[in-house]
RNA sequence: GCCCGGGUGGCGAAAUCGGCAGACGCAAAGGACUUAAAAUCCUUUGGGAGGCAACUCCCGUGUGGGUUCAAGUCCCACCCCGGGCACCA
């Protein structure tokens, strides 16, 4: 009879069928197992399904099926961020509507996704574009405009000319748009609507801290960063007209040492203080600065010829603008102590301004003015600095913070880098703002009961310039919910990270009509266990979501602090040095690959390639050699299935098979409990099978079927039609991945014995067997009788024997 | 400039707690089967030297030092690659 083939093409299809609606696992609140949520971070559809997207499903996958089959409850759910630039662009370029657009490619999305075989929970399926998703946002955001997190100003914003729209600060990279990385950011004065996360700021930050286990290190360095918490002093120098400048240092204990005030050319007071001459002068650094690249500005300074003093010594300091000094961060006005502050060091020193050092490191010299050749920023020692002189920095802090409070002329202050977050946008594709500009009654929310306040549908995309919603008579045109009189209705719409902030609460209860979803039904499932994404979104996504859930909670929807207490960051799929995706336009495409080999040996390829959490450059070499491992066991496990004949009975095959078998288990097993390198789990396999071949013909039955059976059930979360296929053929009833996962038997496991290394002065020189177990007298004794060792000790002085029990014994001679 | 990662065969990689470097796979070479090819199965494969041979020895994890009986792994200095932050007072 030949021999069973193993054909992708005749299997994945049948179980594809099968699989269709909704055979993979589905999880219910009231089940009574454990529950396990793993996400994957939201998609965009993006019509193809590239190699890219594989890996990173693949993981999410992988780990669900092995949770699922360990028992647990598992929410596994799949939906689409379809919001935004992508849409708008290709709607642009394809000259559809956005929405449609949209649609289409989430069908194309959820066919390619179940040919794969992902067990997405498909009745919680959620897409962000639909109008009820609209309706939440809505909800959300005038929940917050009543409590005060969310607020309307004028302000300096970063204006994308390629969007042709206002971004947040989490999403400037390098001064250029995070979606179109050769455009430069530009400054505008627009007024925006803003989220209050800076009032969230400490929790934020504090709250990492229960993160610390859970969360890759970076991304909560990088997120504390971001947050960037300084603890300082504000003091206020006083003009000669008594009013305060304000400014905002870390390094009181200095104070003595400054020498000239130095304000942002956008502070309020430079107006004030500015002459004739100088104005236009200043309105120019402004604008410079508004174009240029921050990273490289070059100091400038103009003096204003006025003068504050510092309370501290009475001295009066000359007051400057300078181009350096940043009006978002702490006061907009600093201190300047060149002698301690290389910024400052750099500014003096080149506008001739006087260097005077006040601080000494501990055990050394004051520094001398005319020889300083840098500032010495370290804390150190009090020097000249009246009834300070003599403390250390920090004590120095302490008390002069004090001495501000008790005086009334500054106080102890905590800043942050973190802003608040812009989410005004002037895009058509996106959550309208649901307010009203009433001319009587002045910003007016829409009534809940109005909402969702929904986009026109026929909207001329122009892709420049302001929101295309104001060209839209209907849509602008409306009465004030308040007086009723006609009023115009906002036409920015909402930055699209809103969507993503909360979508996987809304997942819980997907189609909730009454409320953005059931507190109940969200805390059976909540935090989540294990999320997924991309590190791209660290201080983006990651931020934001951690905040939306704070404020969810605050508003007693929810009662955890954190969204996910697991986050695992994917590594990137590089091609030709840049990351996969579309934006990129260097996708390669799965389909070719499937097509030719199969879902499974696309998957299975995916993961065996590299470890996920790095970055892998993408080449399909190796893609053969995956395939034929599948064919390799499927005609395995085939030609063994009923097989009568048997080896010698209960023979040494057996043993050497079922240990080989269960020490497989352990190793995939620890894989999943712990980091996920599915690139061994499979190796294992791998050998698993390769020994199986030299001992097939040596088995019984009995060992046989354990073995097959087995090895199928650990193939099932990384080849899912093929196991699923071989378990039908074993006769099985009922699909591999509602099997119990194989518990892996250490009695079988264990190896008879222990194979000892004999290293002589460190280096390997021999091998012994001993049981396990075997006392360090006995295995030093019985390594230097071995008969390779011998020769070697012989006439040499042995100066100490290193033995580590069933591992390792080091003979260290001498002579 | 500062803060994280990383550097191991021709290639992707493994070595999880300081204990056999290169598992597993690709590629390559040889063999079996075959009229032939494909497919499959088996063998070899870090570099170098020696031996008829089973085999033996030396070198080897970016570079240079160090700790240790023992270092890819720990410490110090440096080089290169990737990522993040970058006038945050």
């Amino acid at each position: 009879m030949p021999e069973q083939q193993y054909d992708h093409k005749r299997i994945e299809p049948k179980w594809h069928e099968r699989w269709q609606d909704g055979a993979l696992f589905r999880a219910e609140e009231d089940d009574t197992r454990p529950k396990y949520y793993v996400l994957e971070m939201l998609p965009y559809p993006s019509g193809t399904l590239h190699v890219g997207h594989i890996r990173n499903y693949t993981i999410g996958d992988a780990l669900a099926r092995y949770k699922w089959m360990r028992g647990f409850n598992v929410l596994h759910p799949m939906g689409w961020d379809a919001f935004g630039l992508p849409a708008e662009n290709a709607a642009l370029a394809n000259n559809r509507h956005p929405r449609e657009w949209t649609l289409s490619n989430i069908e194309e999305m959820k066919r390619q996704h179940r040919r794969y075989g992902f067990s997405y929970d498909w009745s919680r399926e959620l897409s962000t574009c639909e109008p009820e998703y609209y309706r939440w946002n809505q909800w959300f955001f005038l929940r917050m405009l009543e409590r005060g997190l969310a607020y309307r100003r004028e302000a300096l914003v970063n204006w994308c000319p390629a969007c042709a729209t206002v971004l947040a600060n989490e999403q400037v990279k390098d001064g250029c748009c995070w979606r179109h990385g050769n455009t430069a950011v530009e400054q505008r004065s627009l007024e925006q609507w803003f989220l209050k996360i800076t009032a969230y700021a400490e929790q934020l930050l504090a709250d990492l801290r229960q993160l610390e286990e859970g969360w890759p290190e970076r991304v909560i360095t990088m997120q504390r960063n971001w947050i960037g918490r300084s603890e300082g002093t504000e003091v206020d120098f006083r003009l000669e007209t008594g009013e305060p400048i304000r400014v905002f240092t870390t390094r009181v204990d200095t104070i003595f040492g400054a020498t000239c005030i130095i304000l942002a050319p956008e502070h309020p007071l430079v107006e004030k203080l500015v002459d004739g001459e100088t104005r236009p002068r200043v309105k120019a650094m402004i604008d410079a600065r508004r174009r240029q690249d921050p990273g490289d500005v070059v100091k400038e300074g103009l003096p204003l010829g006025r003068f504050a003093v510092n309370p501290y010594n009475g001295e009066a300091l000359p007051i400057w603008v300078g181009n350096f000094v940043l009006m978002g961060y702490g006061t907009g006005a600093i201190m300047a102590v060149p002698a301690h502050d290389e910024r400052d060091f750099e500014f003096c020193r080149k506008y001739d301004i006087t260097v005077r050092p006040v601080i000494r490191p501990v055990d050394g010299e004051l520094a001398d003015e005319a020889t300083m050749k840098m500032a010495f920023v370290d804390d150190g020692v009090c020097e000249n600095c009246g009834e300070f002189s003599g403390l250390e920095s920090a004590e120095a802090r302490r008390r002069m913070t004090a001495k501000a409070e008790a005086e009334g002329f500054g106080k102890g202050a905590v800043t942050y880098r973190l802003k608040d977050w812009g989410i005004s946008r002037q895009r058509y594709w996106g959550t309208p703002i649901p307010v009203v500009h009433c001319a009587e009654c002045g910003v007016v929310p829409a009534p809940d009961d109005q909402l969702p306040v929904l986009l026109p549908p026929d909207v001329a995309i122009t892709g420049k310039g302001r929101s295309p919603l104001e060209n839209v008579r209907e849509f602008v045109e409306t009465p004030c919910p308040r007086c009723g009189t006609a009023a115009r209705r906002e036409t920015d719409t909402m930055d699209t990270f809103i969507d993503s902030s909360w979508y996987f609460y809304r997942y819980c209860d997907a189609h909730n009509a009454q409320a953005p979803f059931d507190s109940k039904r969200i805390s059976y499932w909540f935090p989540i266990d294990q999320y997924i994404g991309g590190v791209e979104h660290a201080i983006l996504h990651l931020i934001y979501s951690r905040f939306f859930t704070k404020v969810m909670r605050d508003l007693g929807l929810v009662t955890n602090d954190e969204p996910a207490t697991r986050l695992f960051t994917q590594g990137m799929v590089i091609k030709d040095g840049a990351k996969m995706s579309k934006s990129m336009n260097n996708v390669v495409s799965a389909d070719s690959m499937a097509e030719r080999y199969g879902t499974d040996t696309a998957r299975l390829f995916a993961l065996f390639a590299a470890p996920p959490e790095k970055d892998l450059e993408w080449l399909d070499s190796g893609v053969e050699g995956l395939h034929r491992f599948i064919g390799r066991v499927y005609r395995f496990v085939t030609r063994n299935i009923s097989r009568t004949g048997s080896g010698q009975a209960a023979g040494e095959a057996d043993a050497k098979a079922l240990r080989k078998l269960h020490q497989t288990i352990k190793r995939v097993t620890d894989d999943f409990e712990t980091r996920w390198h599915f690139n061994t789990s499979i190796a294992a396999i791998m050998e698993l099978v390769n020994e199986l071949y030299l001992l097939e013909n040596d088995l019984t039955p009995e060992a046989m079927t354990e073995i097959l059976d087995k090895l199928v059930l650990l193939l099932g979360p990384f080849v899912p039609y093929a196991a699923e296929e071989l378990w039908e053929q074993l006769g099985k009833t009922g699909p591999v991945f509602k099997q119990a996962w194989p518990e892996h038997d250490p009695e079988l496991a264990r190896e008879p014995e222990a194979e000892i290394v004999v290293q002589v002065n460190g280096k390997l020189r021999g091998r012994i067997q001993a049981p396990f177990g075997t006392a360090r007298e006995t295995l030093e004794q019985q390594a230097l009788e071995d008969e390779k060792i011998k020769p070697m000790v012989a006439g040499r002085t042995v100066v100490k024997v290193i033995v580590v029990p069933d591992k390792l014994v080091n003979i260290v001679i001498r002579g």
